[in-house]
DNA sequence: TGTACATCAGTGAACGCGCGTTCACTGATGTAC
DNA sequence: TGTACATCAGTGAACGCGCGTTCACTGATGTAC
């Protein structure tokens, strides 16, 4: 049995994060180990041909297997982009759960919360590209996304709702109402996923969510070229104007 | 089959056309009607199979055309892919432009213009959604867009910057006075292709513009699926919500 | 404890397919004189 | 005006490549007794 050695420098990096945390035969290490090592292959790939093409028979090749080495990990090529695409969605999710966490812990107001986690999301983004594209970009035409990534796809989304909850049961959170045509749907979002909030907070927050991927999309699709330059500066301004939208307080 | 002037800009794009003249032989009209086939053609693919994989030899099996006789019309794929980008922007341009005119002369305030002109874009993108990704979603991994598609490109900017310079020189803007950290960015980007206006509006009308693309970006990706079943209404309240931003009074 | 058997990762060949691009060619259309 | 020549769209074969997936196989690891 011959392997390249990138093969092995793989498996030996993700040997020091496993080997640590429990104690399993060989059989189901190795497992959690190629596995794992697959689908960082198959990052690294989305980055040169983009998901539409990601090929596995080019992961394979890269990692010193046969092709049909990788059906014993993933049953079609399908499985393995949404295991990228959960993995993604849980990345960006866990980056706005650290940055929440810190500033709760800091004590920070929610308006700063929300910033924080709003530069954490686009942080992430920008250092992830092409996972952000996988996720927030345009969809992968003949692949439709399952059931198992509709929870991680939800968590930056419940972040930013437990922010402006927090704010809303602080001191209220003063927007205007809502116009007629708006009512019903936005009570049926209240009802489905920001229980307890006015309804028109959860309209303003779903709008937010979109805006803010629409930042950064603009930012990391290209859109900023010749446009935006300093776009660190713009980004916290335009982050902050979403923050208002929401009714959370400037100072 | 009616010439269209982005066919004209292709043309020259390609320099292929060295004089017009206005008598236009058999020759000269069969290349007209036959690359609108080809681009037609290539849009269709485009739904099909994404702009990733758009094939040469997809378009012409589908035209009864031999593979190599597209290269009498576009040197290359790429060069395809680049008439289909400059014809989505036009496209999109046109229909935002269209907008704009029926509301002006119909003697409606900037703000109703500023309306029309966001449900324009995003009627356009529903009736469009694959030339829409090609131009709003994640860029073609190993395409890079050429000088040709900067002008096309900020067709719709341009309207949105018309409409609120109308309204700043009607009765003036009131917004907020920008953080320090963004004033000369803003007063760059003020000099660069919003001459005249105050540097606040400036921010404020590229985060918009941003904004709006992720409204429409995220109902067309998907990512509204089980959270925003009224859409038309939801997109009317932000693109609402868009012009409130800029300064566009509410009524 | 050792052993027999079951499990399973990885191999290598194969199937049937698609791709972009080049090239010498044919035959129809256009043009200069 | 007719003719000779130039232009050009489209052909068909070829080059060299890549793809997802299946399958019978080998040999190492795990397990039941």
């Amino acid at each position: 049995m011959e392997r390249s050695s990138d093969f092995w420098a793989v498996l030996r990096l993700h040997g020091t994060l496993t080997r640590m945390s429990t104690v399993r035969g060989a059989r189901e290490r190795a497992r959690i180990e190629v596995t794992a090592a697959i689908k960082d292959e198959a990052r690294r790939r989305l980055a040169a041909e983009g998901a539409a093409k990601l090929s596995l028979r080019a992961v394979a090749r890269e990692l010193g297997m046969v092709s049909s080495a990788l059906y014993r990990y993933f049953p079609s090529r399908d499985d393995l982009l949404t295991a990228l695409i959960v993995d993604a969605y849980d990345s960006v999710g866990a980056a706005a759960e650290r940055a929440d966490a810190r500033t709760t812990a800091a004590g920070e107001s929610p308006r700063a919360r929300w910033m924080a986690v709003c530069e954490a999301v686009r942080a992430w983004a920008l250092e992830h590209p092409h996972e952000y594209s996988l996720i927030y970009g345009s969809p992968v035409p003949g692949y439709s996304a399952p059931q198992a990534t509709v929870g991680p796809a939800s968590r930056v989304g419940n972040i930013l709702i437990g922010i402006v909850r927090a704010a809303y049961e602080g001191r209220g959170l003063a927007l205007p109402p809502l116009p007629a045509a708006l009512r019903p749907e936005a009570a049926r979002m209240t009802a489905d996923f920001a229980e307890g909030l006015p309804p028109e907070v959860t309209a303003a927050l779903v709008a937010a969510w979109a805006q803010l991927v629409g930042l950064v999309s603009f930012e990391l699709f290209g859109q900023f070229n010749r446009i935006v330059e300093d776009r660190d500066a713009f980004f916290t301004h335009a982050a902050g104007q979403l923050a208002q939208g929401v009714g959370l307080p400037s100072m």
